[in-house]
DNA sequence: TTGTAAGCGTTATCAT
DNA sequence: ATGATAACGCTTACAA
């Protein structure tokens, strides 16, 4: 029996309507349930299609039973609960309009490449693409970029932190705390950050303290000690995402510092792994649901035909109280 | 301007050959960076097609292209770290082959129409899928499954806990621990509790005590104090999983009971959060790239028609040693 | 109930 | 350098 399938070539309906004896018409009817065909021949060609193995061919029907549309989600790190969210809540509004969503988790090397094979796939891109690899995207096919800066003229989710974290101060001040430091991205200053700096000065204060990440998913040991080392002392620390902010509050409780007695903890996003850590993360949250929806629908004009340059959406965050600030 | 695109039918590379004045042919060549264009026509098709918004129909390129792989990765709740961290590796290591992972979050209600419109998209499907809803996906596309039962004689991909489990015993039995409970799964009893409680017995011990979580992220109130409330007091206790683990540890700490001093815990999958909190969570780690390779290879197996009968592959579990216990 | 013919939109082959 | 013609594998008319 090992002889089939030994070709190498797939078999088609062709092969399959030669091996019931019947017309590819008769395949059809009979490998999609539709009606005028008797029960007998059903039963033949559904056996010789099984016994040959025979898939159809996906993009031969998906041809001419018409459009079908796949949307593309490119992150740099889906093990970043973050992107994980955002891809549930995506793939499950997507599948409401009857899309599928093709994940794409390019973080590393080869990242370019990974990017290409994924746009040639897809109609649409959705992602937080870096100015680096926006145009190679962009380029080849309709993309939503998530971002909070507004370089070029795509459609775009826009992100604003203005009155989350003007909310965010005014509950640490309000707490009565004053030395209020920003622990940025590894990458580099952000946005957040100077947003915080921003809503720290229109109050007459100045930022305790900027430091850096270690890395995309770790604080980091010296930034840490950074923070504690300054002088006078930071009380409080916003952080640039969830999981920077989970991590600097274990880093900080090995250096024997309480959280948030000694010193409050802020996260950015919102992510539900803020609740399940020990004091609960008082956060910055983005409703995952909204962002997903605000995407999907961009898309949906984008394909439409609509220009990208008109397309923009804006979503805030929340400050969410819970223990650690 | 606003006419463009008014009409209902996309725009095809016909349309685009009639705008230039050329062939389809000629399209073809200069949109895809073939040779024999002279930069002058070259530039007359790119403005028609831009000029038309055409984008090629990906289906019919994949027909005359040749065969294309795209797999499907069913989840119940992409939100667990688990299946994102499975996720990525797949979607890295599918881009490796060139094929494309499609993800579906199908938790909560519609399941099977959600089920249905996935199988409808992909070549495979890889995914844990419970009993319920196997039949459902096998029937309609190759199919692997990740599980720890033997039902059906699909290929899959086995979980073996014991030796892991076995080490977890010993361990805590060298730290001198007796009474060790199971913290299970919502849904009730699993492999991994009948097999703790074997091992147990192995060694003349009895499970202290069986609880279930509350929820699949949550293990509640009510099973911590559960556990709490035996007696005598459990001093240790292995969680289904690892966001379990966590969720545990959390409510043991506002109960009052120290980790790992009162009691230890253990968590089941190795994921990344488990080094973000605090304690850090003792796993039983799962390679995830181990798990994700078997996983391709299997569907590339299936794909080449050979029998899902005769495809297996087993992974186990490893313990590591953290923190809280 | 079954078979025949005509595309679906693209690319490859072979002329021109 | 460019164009005509034939696939690619399938489904939807329409005919028998």
């Amino acid at each position: 029996m090992r002889g089939i399938g030994r070709s190498r070539k797939p078999v088609t309906i062709h092969d399959v309507a030669a091996a019931a004896g019947v017309s590819r018409q008769t395949v059809t009817r009979a490998m999609n349930d539709m009606p005028d065909v008797s029960a007998a021949t059903k039963q033949r060609v559904l056996a010789a299609a099984t016994a040959l193995h025979y898939r159809p061919n996906r993009a031969a029907q998906r041809l001419v039973r018409g459009r079908e549309v796949t949307v593309g989600f490119l992150v740099s790190d889906l093990r970043n609960p973050y992107y994980a969210e955002l891809a549930s809540q995506l793939t499950r509004r997507a599948s409401a309009r009857d899309w599928g969503v093709l994940v794409a988790d390019v973080g590393g090397t080869g990242v370019a490449d990974r990017i290409e094979a994924m746009t040639g796939r897809v109609d649409a891109v959705v992602g937080h693409l870096d100015l680096a690899h926006r145009g190679l995207v962009t380029s080849r096919v309709p993309t939503v970029l998530l971002a909070d800066d507004t370089a070029g003229d795509g459609a775009r989710v826009l992100f604003t932190y203005d009155a989350a974290i003007d909310d965010a101060v005014a509950h640490l001040l309000a707490d009565g705390r004053r030395r209020i430091a920003m622990l940025d991205r590894a990458a580099g200053p952000s946005l957040r950050g100077a947003i915080l700096r921003r809503g720290l000065s229109a109050r007459g204060l100045q930022l305790a303290a900027e430091v850096f990440a270690g890395s995309e998913r770790d604080c980091g040991e010296s930034a840490v000690r950074q923070v504690l080392e300054c002088s006078p002392k930071p009380d409080a620390v916003l952080c640039f995402n969830d999981v920077i902010a989970i991590s600097t509050m274990k880093r900080l409780m090995r250096e024997g510092a309480q959280v948030p007695t000694d010193i409050a903890v802020i996260g950015i996003d919102g992510l539900d792994i803020g609740t399940l850590v020990t004091p609960e993360l008082t956060t910055l949250a983005v409703d995952m649901g909204e962002l997903a929806a605000h995407s999907l629908n961009l898309v949906d004009a984008l394909l439409h035909g609509e220009p990208g340059a008109s397309l923009q959406r804006t979503v805030s965050h929340t400050l969410v109280l819970r223990e650690s600030g």
